[in-house]
DNA sequence: AAACAGTTTTGAAGCGCTTCATTTTCTGAA
DNA sequence: TTCAGAAAATGAAGCGCTTCAAAACTGTTT
């Protein structure tokens, strides 16, 4: 005669295990999540079922019920770019000792992908999301309404006081590595950055421009600005011949590590040294810049801060605190000086 | 009075709809996933009233009355390794058709931590799982049985006839890279690995002896072998530099391409030309390897290929078809021959 | 032996959805 | 106008879990 079990497939469950163990369903649900309310006899007796049917408990189930989710959902532009995968890395250390896990997605850029993402991900009633928007307006509404009521963090982007957000001061890093530039002695300066009406670029490049006023240099003059289209080494490399074409500046300051890097290979293509006839900055101090041929003088995004911060607001907002208030969290980056501009550093560092 | 609405908190609920546009609950799940089977005239005013609600059904309580779920789980020992990136964003790519997402996890070579996040995927009750094992062992039993019977396809790990699984031949790529330098005319080969008990690194090693004993030529004599415990850039620098110490060969054959650039350092801080002086070849063909200062030969992984086959046979395992068997399959490496090792090649490509 | 105050255990209700046997409504032919 | 059959809409049951009021046990005190 069967017993009340509708079908022994497919996982076990919770009530099987209550079964096994001659308990209440309830009885097993405490001694997962309320062992001190059960007896130690029984609590080790439902313990032994549960290892020998290997039972996993539906988290699904669990939600359902009003648990909070343990997932936080990552969209990012570009899953193969070293900068979003630091985040990322960054980001699941920081969520880990909360035993929240990950979810990455690649937007792809792609306006259309993002909002996809982020409707599956309140589908799935992630905790959370932390979103580094593809928009490349700083003023874009469209994160204003996000499906489902979302508890979104955005990165990279101010989110007003419609979000939190957390950011890291693209103009203040331009300035930086500028400011640099010109204190090692360079005047005739080309910014090499990615398509101008990425926010990120545009600011970097506004903060390069105001470095050299501050100086009472003209940068019209003393500032060649010069955009690509895509933002990888290849890219760098082309925009950098065509620089070279119009002329050999002092330095070269790149809108990120990758154009960098592109940027060098052209400069010893042409058999120009680096840093002895021409110096060069990149942005974003990627692992890859510390080690490149000639290490690489880089702007730092302080990436491990901006991962913790953005956890912590996340999880704190997502806490359904109604008193939450939307916070934006600006962090400074930081110069790295390498070889690539300073001669005087070891070629090793 | 209030209606039956418990509570008019939280995200929007498939009942709310019901309510709004005044029709059952059972219709507006029909005009979500059978739309033919409700009337124009009805499906559109609850069409209306998803819109106004910005109702987004609950994944959860979905994959709880059996829906499968549309979630992907992708274990890898690093999420850094441009290697394991590419990986899953092949894979990414291959499940975005059948509208699922990957949810990467990185096991950081932990054993512990692997174990933990194949509960963690198996309590989520997600559609199974791609793991690129953390043991060493490539006998290893562990994978036998996995929590809550989680289908699992193993990538780079022969899974024996317990699992699917999907490898690159490591032997073969090694003999591969060899046999191209022995062509080249060179006779001192050095092998730059990493940890030798890592699988791949070993195989590789051993498809590099067979290369040479299949020429004739005695490796203990023409093939010096090397082995790091990291496999980064730093790693390959460091061990290259040992090497040169001892003498130089005629060409290197590194690991894997981070451990190349390394060595690559090593040999241009040296006052070594590659590839006039010693050749150069790694292994994955990274992004990177293409684009470093001299473009790097390499042995490409077909990763696409990886990630759809990957794809396929855990999709087709977890439909739960009981007529499915565990298939094995090894892809073929290919060899990428670049300046680095060859100077009839264009320096820039 | 009865009364009491814990301490454990129980099991039904409910989380948001889909399914499916029923009921209701519509359609067109008789 | 009636009625069979098709089409559409209904709503209760159930997915696996947690919760919580109520029931069933302790053991101690009169």
């Amino acid at each position: 005669m069967p017993s009340k079990t509708p079908a022994p497939n497919g996982p076990v469950r919770l009530r099987d295990v209550a079964e096994l163990a001659g308990v209440a369903t309830g009885t097993v649900s405490n001694t997962i999540n309320h062992p001190e309310r059960v007896h130690p006899r029984t609590r080790k007796v439902v313990e032994d079922a549960i290892r020998t049917l290997g039972f996993v408990p539906n988290q699904q189930a669990r939600v359902l019920t009003g648990a909070a989710s343990s997932v936080i959902g990552l969209v990012v532009l570009d899953v193969e770019s070293p900068f979003y995968m630091e985040t990322a890395h960054a980001l699941e250390r920081a969520v880990r000792e909360s035993d929240h896990v990950v979810m990455l997605c690649n937007s792809e850029g792609d306006l259309e992908r993002e909002s996809a993402l982020l409707t599956m991900l309140a589908a799935q009633r992630v905790r959370g999301a932390l979103l580094a928007p593809a928009t490349p307006d700083p003023n874009s509404d469209r994160y204003v309404h996000l499906p489902g009521d979302l508890p979104v963090v955005l990165l990279d982007f101010d989110g007003g006081d419609q979000h939190c957000s957390v950011t890291v001061d693209n103009f203040s890093g331009g300035a930086l590595a500028v400011r640099h530039l010109l204190e090692l002695g360079h005047r005739r300066i080309a910014f090499l950055g990615g398509s101008p009406d990425l926010r990120q670029f545009a600011q970097r490049a506004a903060g390069a421009r105001h470095a050299m006023t501050e100086l009472g240099l003209d940068p019209d003059e003393h500032l060649t600005e010069i955009s690509v289209s895509g933002i990888g080494i290849r890219d760098g490399q082309r925009a950098a011949e065509l620089l070279l074409e119009a002329g050999t500046p002092d330095a070269i300051f790149c809108g990120n590590d990758m154009l960098a890097f592109g940027a060098y290979r052209a400069l010893a293509g042409a058999g120009l040294s680096v840093p002895d006839d021409i110096a060069l900055v990149g942005y974003d101090d990627i692992e890859f810049a510390r080690d490149w041929v000639v290490p690489m003088t880089s702007i730092r995004q302080p990436i491990d801060e901006l991962g913790q911060i953005a956890a912590r607001l996340l999880l704190e907002h997502s806490a359904g605190d109604p008193a939450h208030t939307h916070r934006r969290v600006v962090l400074e980056p930081e110069l790295v000086v390498r070889r690539s501009s300073d001669r005087r550093i070891d070629l090793r560092r």
